[in-house]
DNA sequence: AGATATTTTTAGACTAATCTAAAATTTAAT
DNA sequence: ATTAAATTTTAGATTAGTCTAAAAATATCT
């Protein structure tokens, strides 16, 4: 079990790469913790042995896979227990931070199945934010254009911003349909073009155009 | 604020002096928290600065109206959480102690007295102890479960904990009633089962899962 | 009362997490 | 391409909480 400090370092990882596309600097980490700088890097490398994220002196860090497991069910844990106080105890949504802060580190995977399930198994958060699954995977609410999945993001059809004939006998065409899973293989700084991969089999690229024209609902991990 | 390590010295000294009736000397302490008595000691005469109770060398430890107030609101919150987790979350008594020795940390009066709002401010929790109120008062139980009766004592069956119709059908079988003469005849302490006199007549052994769901009245002998 | 056993405290060391101040490295700017 | 500025790391110290081993105090038993 991982302490309740390696836990907020983690999950501050998380949001800042979350933001940032990229890895996360000591300042934007400490700033993040409101401590030092110094006690940032003492931190990551001790923590960088337990193999929740790579570190690199001057570097910065991201997360492995098990790190961001890791912070995503300390995410789910925290918009459980957010929904919890707003939808039970009547909180507002925005007195509720700091409590659920303290309650996300209490472990027992029992309790937050159960308290899921207590909640009816919310998808959302107060504040609208998603909520993962026990398995950590959650889409984001708002559906996004494909111009804004970024290089190796992942996403599913869930609409077309527009009916244009043309256009939807052109997804058919590419075995495009609502719950298609396209993943951006690499985005062309050019033209703005993005190369796609439809279902994990057909490989081939959307104009800046198409992609506008596409909606999906954005995966997380 | 005191930190977690501080409360739950707090907790034990509070639950050793309640039981023994006097100081609560460095050795149960140690045991209690299941660490060394060389780290109590030095506990002690670092926490006996903020004044939560008096430590006299060599004599033990009592605790003063500070800290009994806060061991109260200890076990107020410890109590409520069970309660939520048992009424609400539908975990057996037996299930939730550690979850709530967690929960009970949080930090938040405001949270406390929404949740006693919201589980219908209960006064005993699901072991049948009394659960304290924001100013620290409980009432004495004039019921308690068979648990909480020892060896050679007796009672008046009262109530069930709960209506569970596989209890209920047992009872009847045993013949015990609303009424009925109950009392300890001997103890066990591997299982925590009670060997009992029923009316004075049958004898028979009762598992600690049913006396903890049976209600007696103790009769004063 | 004196010897023995038990309990408690001290001494010294360790780990996790933090700090400040100074040194090293990277980035930005002229 | 140097220099200046910002960022990051190291060095050395601090605090809370813990440990073991040894010393000191108290309790117990003939």
């Amino acid at each position: 079990m991982a302490t309740e400090t390696e836990e907020n370092y983690i999950k501050a990882i998380f949001k800042i790469t979350e933001k940032n596309q990229g890895a996360a600097n000591t300042n934007a980490i400490a700033k993040h913790l409101n401590t030092s700088a110094a006690s940032v890097t003492d931190m990551l490398r001790r923590l960088s042995e337990k193999e929740y994220f790579h570190y690199e002196k001057y570097k910065g860090v991201y997360l492995t896979t098990k790190g961001i497991q890791m912070a995503t069910q300390l995410v789910r844990k925290h918009r459980l227990w957010e929904a919890f106080l707003v939808d039970k105890l009547g909180f507002q949504w925005d007195e509720v931070h700091d409590i659920a802060e303290q309650l996300e580190h209490v472990d027992s995977d029992e309790l937050i199945a159960r308290l899921d399930k207590f909640l009816g198994n919310p998808k959302y958060d107060p504040h609208g934010d998603p909520i993962p699954n026990a398995e950590g995977k959650f889409t984001l609410r708002s559906q996004i254009s494909l111009l804004n999945l970024k290089k190796s993001e992942e996403g599913t059809v869930v609409g077309v911003r527009n009916n244009d004939t043309l256009f939807l006998q052109y997804l058919n065409k590419l075995c495009i349909n609502l719950g298609t899973r396209i993943k951006i293989i690499s985005e062309n700084d050019f033209d703005h073009s993005k190369e796609i991969l439809i279902d994990g089999e057909i490989q081939t690229v959307l104009s800046q155009k198409a992609c506008n024209n596409l909606y999906v609902k954005k995966t997380i991990l």
